[in-house]
DNA sequence: CAAGTGCCTTTATC
DNA sequence: AGATAAAGGCACT
């Protein structure tokens, strides 16, 4: 094949994807853009004016949301749905979650949040980065990682890096990642990394696990917990029973939920910060059987409202 | 501005 | 089993 032909034919690729496309949103599919990407469930997006730019996979795209509208650039239409979780029935799960008045007034105030479908492995580093630590640090030690370890992607007239491959992370010194302000989970990542180019893992097979095999296969890797564990289901396989319980969460409990636990339990809990994997299990079990399947849901708008109500 | 506290916790050890 | 300590470093007060 002639080289000039090669060429014109990615141009032409190129332009394509580049077309604007809109997607209308149904007034029963509720979604608020701003809120889902803020709500502290993903790290790195950064919105530039009207538009969010966010990297997924090896791509660089914007969206922005125009009242019933969603408009995207540089990636098609059925990724957005995906990615976004439009698919799914919000108004359906609201009449699942509402179960009090409390979270009906975190629903209400963060109305439109939906939980992403990330991918699984950036999900799953991102999460084992973010332990212990807060949001704007996670950020910027994400995007250390992605700026060292990842590919230089030019969109838009801005520079992004796609996320770290496992074979990447696998190859990295643990100095280097430390360097990317990891610390002692330096290690963690590279083991983990190092395992899923190992044995192949194929994340996608955990959706076909019920939540608690898929939870148990998670804490085989290194710098996961329970905690983490159940981000990654909930953040990127779909397990929406999943019910992380942080420091937040384990606050509005004591706040609000007090009177589903014993109050021992309650006593044992507040007067100490880390949680023990039993305790953790029980208030696990508690978000799941009151919450429903979509405890997950219920989870994040919890978290957020607790986060910025003060 | 210094110093203290807290962070979407996990692991190691006793 | 259950308690306790240690582990980057940044952000916020």
């Amino acid at each position: 094949m002639p080289k000039i032909g090669r060429v014109n034919k990615k141009r032409l690729v190129f332009k394509k994807l580049k077309i604007q496309m809109k997607t209308r949103l149904n007034s029963s599919y509720p979604f608020n853009l701003d809120v889902t990407l803020c709500c502290g469930q993903t790290f790195r997006w950064d919105k530039r004016g009207e538009w969010w730019y966010g990297i997924v996979g090896q791509k660089a795209f914007k969206t922005r949301q125009i009242s019933d509208g969603l408009e995207f650039e540089n990636i098609d239409t059925d990724f957005v749905k995906d990615y976004f979780g439009l698919n799914y029935n919000l108004s359906k799960i609201y009449s699942k979650i509402s179960k009090d008045e409390y979270i009906k007034r975190a629903v209400d105030a963060f109305y439109g949040l939906r939980i992403l479908r990330q991918n699984p492995w950036e999900c799953l580093i991102s999460y084992i980065c973010a332990t212990y630590k807060n949001i704007k640090a996670i950020r910027q030690t994400l995007l250390n990682l992605a700026k060292k370890f990842g590919d230089k992607i030019r969109f838009d007239g801005y520079d992004f890096y796609t996320f770290p491959t496992a074979e990447k992370l696998a190859k990295a010194k643990v100095e280097e990642l430390v360097d990317c302000g990891l610390g002692y989970r330096a290690k963690y990542v590279a083991e983990t990394a190092k395992m899923v180019c190992k044995c192949g893992f194929k994340f996608e097979s955990l959706r076909r696990l019920a939540y608690e095999k898929a939870r148990e296969e998670l804490l085989n890797f290194p710098g996961v917990g329970l905690k983490v564990a159940d981000c990654v289901l909930l953040f990127s396989l779909g397990k929406f029973e999943a019910f992380p319980v942080d420091v937040w969460i384990k606050r509005v409990i004591l706040r609000y939920y007090a009177k589903h636990f014993s109050d021992n339990f309650i006593q044992k809990i507040s007067n100490k910060q880390s949680l023990s994997n039993a305790e953790y299990e029980k208030m696990n079990l508690f978000g799941r059987k009151y919450f429903g399947k979509y405890a997950g849901y219920a989870q994040e708008y919890l978290y957020h409202y607790e986060r910025t109500k003060s």
